[in-house]
DNA sequence: CAAATTCGAGAGCACTGCTCTTGACCGACG
DNA sequence: CGTCGGTCAAGAGCAGTGCTCTCGAATTTG
């Protein structure tokens, strides 16, 4: 079981690809629930049982989706990450997220919807699941952020947090991106959701007010 | 096909009662994705094929669940909707949804996470669902509300949403609101699928934060 | 009382995830 | 170079699903 070494591992290898493609493909079409392993194996030519040999369940297909798709966002957001000043880029990276949800509403769905396989989020996941968030605090970072009070439990838990993330901010800024990654996210959700139907729906308008109302909030001009 | 009358009829509402009852029950449990026809009607002594005499369709039994799950919340938030000042109110309100939502949580996902059935969500559940965000808007206008500037384009669509929706709010209040309930919705949702895990989870300390910081921000006390 | 409607039960279809067995193929090791 | 162990695709099969259809029995309606 090494490396691509052999003419097999090889062939593995591109195999594994190609079904999580094809995975994401009927992802993307039919959504996660009518995702069918079944389905997959026939679209490669393949038997069904031939498929266990590279994704142990259904639900390890899932998560290897689920990896790619925070991957694909932070991806995204990484790249929309430009601008001369901090509000630009939050601007431009808050931007990314809502269109990369409204371009893979399922892959959306499926990293910040109900979570299908079982209670809690495999460990694997956490790890890409943090990139966008990180890239939010990198730019308040960057801005003029404000230290507003803060509850002591929020503090302390505010303060272990600031150890482990990069940029150097006040447990009040922290507090504040928090806040508007939470927003940010559930303003995307709801329009993705059909939430916003009957109020701010077509939600682009609302959506360029919350970001530059929260942009604000978290200290950048 | 009457209303209430013949022993039939009785009869009939009865068994659509017990067939939502356990249907909630194993949702309650297993979750939207294992919620089984064929399990609800074995729990209940009954064929799956007499199922559909009540219910036409796994979707429509999902549908009539979804229903009854935003009609849960709305009451848990009504009742919670009590206080000497807005303020409470809105902690109150704010935390009756966190409340409900960790005490029915495939519930919640099944009204705020990914939409299962198709891709839109079916007419029947847009009224139960206005529910919540009535109430905070009931709650902002008791409080003082400011009208900040809105771009032109959200400003028209605010003024719609003020002649449908009751209390009469300036779109500049509206805006503040609706962002604030996406922040709810969002932190909530957050909590609730494991998002906030390396940060500040346990949420109960950042909920009362962030509560209190969109209650300043619509304008209440 | 008779006719019409509604109902539950059962069989059956097409589909799903998943397991197990059977041969074929490939790669390393003697 | 040959053998031998590991990897692979294929197929059958199991238990489960949503859903349809038919068939008697029960009940409401005329």
């Amino acid at each position: 079981m090494g490396a691509g070494r052999t003419a097999r591992d090889k062939a593995r290898a591109e195999l594994t690809r190609e079904i999580k493609d094809e995975a994401r493909r009927q992802l993307a079409t039919d959504g996660a629930h009518q995702l069918s392993l079944r389905a997959v194996a026939r679209s490669l030519g393949m038997v069904s049982s031939a498929l266990y040999r590279y994704f142990p369940s259904r639900d390890e297909l899932v998560t290897a989706l689920i990896i790619d798709a925070y991957n694909a966002l932070g991806d995204a957001v990484d790249q929309a990450d430009r601008g001369a000043t901090p509000g630009e880029r939050w601007r431009n990276s808050c931007t990314a997220v809502r269109e990369w949800a409204l371009a893979h509403r399922h892959e959306y769905a499926l990293i910040y919807g109900s979570p299908i396989p079982g209670y809690q989020a495999p460990q694997d996941t956490v790890g890409p699941g943090t990139r966008v968030p990180l890239t939010l605090l990198g730019i308040a970072a960057a801005g003029d952020p404000p230290d507003g009070p803060v509850p002591d439990g929020l503090r302390a838990q505010l303060d272990a947090l600031a150890g482990v993330v990069p940029p150097g901010l006040p447990a009040g800024a922290l507090a504040r991106v928090v806040l508007a990654w939470t927003q940010l996210f559930g303003m995307v959700g709801f329009e993705l959701f059909g939430q916003l139907v009957g109020s701010v729906d077509p939600a682009e308008e609302f959506f360029g007010f919350a970001v530059d109302q929260m942009a604000e909030y978290v200290g950048i001009a």
